[in-house]
DNA sequence: ATTATCTATAGATCTATAGATAATGC
DNA sequence: ATTATCTATAGATCTATAGATAATGC
């Protein structure tokens, strides 16, 4: 029962039993600095929660910052490659479906993790951040573009930067609130609850008025 | 030039030259801490900030985490007392007066520590972020409720909660993304514009529409 | 020989405390 | 005597490295 219990012995261990460290420890890694932030996880703690010894890890990564990226280049980037080119066209579906998409990315462990870890350690992943949320919103502003254009979104409420800001916005907003790494199961119901509300009444709010 | 250079000698200092220490540690702290997290920033840092000895500290606070729980404290809430009460009573002039207000006061250089302690940190403000939101949600609403009521806004969009969180959420973001402790310049401004271009096309959203 | 692990340890840094020192205010 | 500082230090913990150990694959 003591922590030494199950320590492995000295010595390259038998096939049978290894494991792959490599991946393990970039997934706990990942786990605990979401938690607890870069300086808030020490290489110890990483180590024990893999159950292997702490210098084991330095012969997998140069040293604690290069786990610390690769964890996250093994995370991300996820916000950009969503998979809304298969949407329906039509503005009001297509928003609803977009909302879909988003909540089904970002409800997953993984997702949870990488948004925690982005939001703990602002300074450190700053470019991927500002530029998942540009290019997402520049994907939206195109669609928004053609259907101002074909006059079948509202065209007199803002740019269509405006409007992609207006729809994705309080949806990552709701994922920083909601579903970070630690949030609750009603945590994580409350964003499902607050995206779609907001999905359906943007879809109602840019439809076209009827001619006067 | 050396740093013992401008160590004071032992003893108490003269009342000339005597500072107001405990403010000057909370002040370090609350910079330090939203710059670098809690795992991220040693007493000895902050005594050093404050040019100070380490166990300076320990006079004026019991330990490590009761200066942080003091400094937040002193920091928050801001997101509840927002005056919005002398704001026109009128929906699209509220909504700019609203978006002003609170800009003026996460602009503010306290506000942007704060924003960044507490997403830093998220654990240990957990209940302070949440309940703020949900009482500017609730403040919010209460608004809208009154004008759906009276037909002054669009009554199909959605539910008064909807529409606060439709107007606040993407303000929040905002804060988030461009309003934290390190902001540039450059990125306060983005701020700016886009809770502006937000408060502006939510205004013209929540239009009633000409009778048919 | 190479690979994957371990033990042991160096050296830095961290939190916190004990006890010295000197100004203040009674 | 009290207050506000300091120096010195204990003890914990952290990152990283050196060198031992044993299985693997040529």
């Amino acid at each position: 029962m003591s922590p030494a219990a199950n320590r492995r012995r000295p010595g390259r261990p038998a096939k049978a039993e290894a494991g792959d460290t490599k991946n393990a420890l970039l997934d706990a890694a990942l786990r605990l600095f979401a938690q607890n932030g870069y300086a808030g996880t020490s290489i110890r703690a990483i180590a024990r929660e893999v159950g292997l010894s702490e210098s084991v890890l330095y012969a997998h990564f140069d040293d604690k910052r290069a786990l610390y990226d690769a964890a996250m280049r093994l995370a991300g980037p996820q916000v950009a490659t969503l998979a809304v080119d298969d949407a329906p066209d039509e503005p009001a579906a297509f928003v609803e479906t977009f909302a879909e998409q988003v909540l089904a990315v970002w409800d997953s462990p993984r997702s949870r993790q990488v948004i925690s870890l982005v939001s703990r350690d602002a300074r450190m992943n700053d470019e991927m951040l500002e530029l998942g949320i540009e290019e997402a919103l520049a994907h939206l502003a195109h669609r928004f573009a053609g259907w101002l254009a074909a006059g079948r979104v509202r065209t007199d409420l803002g740019s269509p930067g405006d409007l992609a800001y207006a729809l994705l916005a309080p949806i990552a907003h709701a994922r920083q609130l909601w579903l970070h790494a630690e949030a609750t199961e009603s945590q994580r119901e409350r964003a499902h609850d607050r995206i779609r509300a907001h999905a359906a009444l943007f879809a109602r709010a840019i439809t076209p008025l009827p001619p006067a």
